[in-house]
DNA sequence: CCTGGTGGTTCCATTATTTGAAACTTAGTC
DNA sequence: GACTAAGTTTCAAATAATGGAACCACCAGG
């Protein structure tokens, strides 16, 4: 990751280099990134330039060092209200949050990876960005995999392509042939499970978000782990999690679609 | 707002749209932006295609419209952590939560306005981006005048040149003259009210973080309303506020600057 | 006080990209 | 079927990006 060959004139290459800085993680230094990135000293200069310029990054002058700039907290608080499922999922996930007394996770996809848009935990009920905006895999995840299984082939066909396939517990789907018996079953049942796929000992139901049209917009899921409950047990509450998801399709329909003249 | 006559090269061009966009607030018709926008049709369709291609912009073809891309959910969630006071702010601010059970928020500075980052409520613990994120005026808030008030005289010039002014309550200060009056008054007693300057009816101590150099990182807040309290009663927690903005500019302090070697 | 080195910034002729008026293609109306 | 509005593509001219090399500022060691 950080060396792309992606392309889209400038206005690629300076985003390309904005992700270098999100994907350092921490403010760093204009040599730092002159070493990942594949453009000459001059151009990537300009491009920071340009960048900190716009507020897209901060420099700290004192230490010479870049990070990433407040103009895209303020960006990605219009983004998520604006074109997340979130803001209208609110009042049913606090419902269904209520209801089950579990920890909830809405998802949408992202250039074929998992992100999580809003959070409900039992335990401790704030979390900010701090969860949302957070990214996860797909192919190993109750939301990832529910997403998955109901996306038209030839899209499957790209996303799997940018899957990983990390082996992170023994339980991991790890070769795409298995994944994609898995999502059968899951679009046979109607809703997914994470067995201990990613981490150890946390396990969760999941249930896709779907259009009239049969498009998958987002997933819900609801997660707990081995000591507290059994998969089992959670999938008792599965009606509840596919009708909140119902709920939710319906709310956006409307939404997203709000002019439906005589 | 919207055409904006800002340049930095094509890169900047491209970011005024997308901030067209999201100043828009909900999903955009490329006519929509053709309106407000000082770019040529060719052009900014280009642009449109090339931020929607890069996940910057998300595009509906059923309905044409154009909304900000899930990509920059992704990317503030790495800027939240990474350059906003909130991570290492949190378990200061949920003592003082806990402390005065009032509302909290923590701000931070953005192209003269106010950026809140963080927020701790009483009443309804859970609130995400629809908070962290939002902006709001600098001149009539707590916690905007609060920053303003140990801001260098330069930076306060330009600050001030870019705000409206508007009077949203009798209570508004709506001249820089008087404002400035109010800002001297602020830095002698240390922090800053609102008194129902913004809202009526609500009211705030707000206290500045500052960094050993004495330069404005960010600020916080408590909230209440006339009904509930008393600014008096409000100004009893002045101490314990100050208090905490100092822990967490010495953890600002020794966060962004890790390595002093011996 | 020089000297060598590293990290960062600026120059500028060359080159590739953006630009935008106009032509074109839909899709929707009367 | 002709007319209009909305969105898309073309292409020569204008402009902006490029990056090698020179430059500057600071620091450490001699």
């Amino acid at each position: 990751m950080g060396a792309e060959g992606n392309q889209d004139g400038t206005v690629g290459k300076a985003l390309d280099v904005l992700d270098m800085v999100a994907a350092a993680g921490k403010p760093v230094r204009f040599s730092d990134l002159l070493g990942t990135s594949i453009y000459p000293k001059a151009t990537l200069y300009r491009f920071l330039q340009t960048l900190t310029h716009q507020g897209m990054l901060s420099h700290d002058p004192d230490h010479g060092t870049y990070a990433l700039g407040v103009r895209l907290v303020r960006l990605a608080h219009a983004a998520w209200q604006q074109s997340s499922l979130a803001p209208l999922a609110r009042p049913y996930l606090d419902d269904l949050a209520a209801i089950t007394g579990e920890t909830i996770h809405l998802a949408q996809m992202d250039m074929g990876q998992v992100l999580y848009v809003d959070k409900r935990n039992a335990a401790r009920p704030v979390d900010m960005f701090s969860s949302a905006g957070k990214v996860g895999p797909a192919y190993c995840t109750g939301v990832g995999k529910a997403m998955l299984a109901w996306l038209p082939d030839d899209a499957l066909k790209t996303v799997l392509s940018r899957q990983s396939f990390h082996r992170f517990t023994p339980h991991t789907y790890a070769d795409p042939a298995a994944l994609i018996t898995e999502l059968h079953a899951i679009r046979a049942r109607g809703y997914a499970f994470d067995r201990e796929e990613h981490e150890p000992g946390i396990i969760c139901v999941a249930v896709p978000i779907l259009t009239k049209a049969g498009r998958v917009i987002g997933a819900i899921s609801l997660t707990s782990t081995t000591q507290r409950t059994t998969l089992a047990a959670l999938e008792a509450c599965a009606d509840k999690i596919m009708e909140t998801a119902g709920k939710i399709a319906a709310e956006a329909e409307s939404w997203r679609f709000p002019e439906q003249h005589s």
